[in-house]
DNA sequence: AACTCTGCCAACCGCACCGTT
DNA sequence: CAACGGTGCGGTTGGCAGAGT
């Protein structure tokens, strides 16, 4: 098309000077609508771009730099019972990208994990009281809280401590803003997260009852604290719940 | 030193979902 | 209720750097 400008955005690594522009322009007015964030930061580059990189690199409070072995063993873990949801391990570690566990998981872990599933095979299951087993799981699940009666709700709640943020407790006590999926997460008036739990790979979720998430001696209403909650976290881990609820 | 191979990381792409019109 | 735009997510790719030959 002869005389018709097509702006064209650009694509390929990010130079410094754009870093320096979309971080300022995000940090002084938000970023709202990522199309407009583009142009009015003067970026030749698209919405989707421009959030990626925020979202990726420029965000504030991401941790550069290799994975602890705490990380690492919560990426395993959690990669054993979410799969692929790169997005909802992130939010168990706190500046760390989905992007970022993505990669590293096709880098490292994936590696590792061939190494280490023959390794436990050979352990025993443990059966501690402290934890909530989940039967066909490797790893021990902590079942941290119950809560009672959240918000709408008349049943007990199960909150597995390590699929939701801290952000969570600090910030917004309402489970039903937390996200639309929780309240359809109750499976025997108990509250898991989403679609997570199948204890083999004919089974659906719809199909697990609480009774194959609990082993003995669980027995969870007489667990459940005066305060509506209950710990099943092992010591190093336990918060108070003032703390939580601050 | 030159070349190839491999691993890592940043970014793109396509799709699905959601809210708005 | 369909169309549309914005956003989020997971898979994939391209390029760079370091290791190996």
């Amino acid at each position: 098309m002869a005389g018709t400008v097509m702006k064209k955005h650009k694509k390929g690594l990010w130079s410094p000077d754009e870093d320096q522009k979309l971080r300022n322009y995000v940090l002084k007015h938000g970023h709202g609508c990522w199309s407009s964030v583009a142009i009015n930061a003067g970026l030749q580059r698209n919405g989707k771009s421009c959030r990626l990189r925020w979202i990726n690199y420029l965000r504030p409070g991401l941790k550069r730099g290799a994975f602890s072995v705490a990380e690492e063993e919560t990426v395993l873990s959690l990669h054993r019972i979410l799969g692929n949801k790169w997005s909802q391990i992130a939010q168990h570690l706190p500046g760390r990208t989905d992007n970022e566990i993505k990669n590293y998981w096709h880098s490292c872990l994936k590696k590792r994990r061939v190494v280490k599933m023959s390794e436990t095979e050979a352990q025993t299951t443990k059966n501690d009281h402290k934890y909530g087993e989940i039967r066909g799981l490797e790893s021990s699940i902590s079942f941290q809280h119950i809560e009672r009666s959240a918000q709408n709700c008349s049943f007990p709640k199960v909150l597995f401590a390590e699929w939701l943020s801290f952000d969570h407790f600090k910030n917004d006590n309402n489970l039903d803003n937390h996200s639309s999926s929780l309240e359809d997460n109750l499976v025997d008036g108990l509250l898991v997260d989403e679609g997570t739990f199948c204890s083999g790979p004919d089974r659906k979720w719809d199909e697990v009852s609480v009774d194959d998430m609990l082993l003995p001696p669980f027995k969870l209403e007489d667990e459940i604290l005066e305060s509506g909650l209950i710990d099943y976290f092992p010591g190093e881990f336990c918060m108070d719940h003032g703390d939580m609820y601050a």
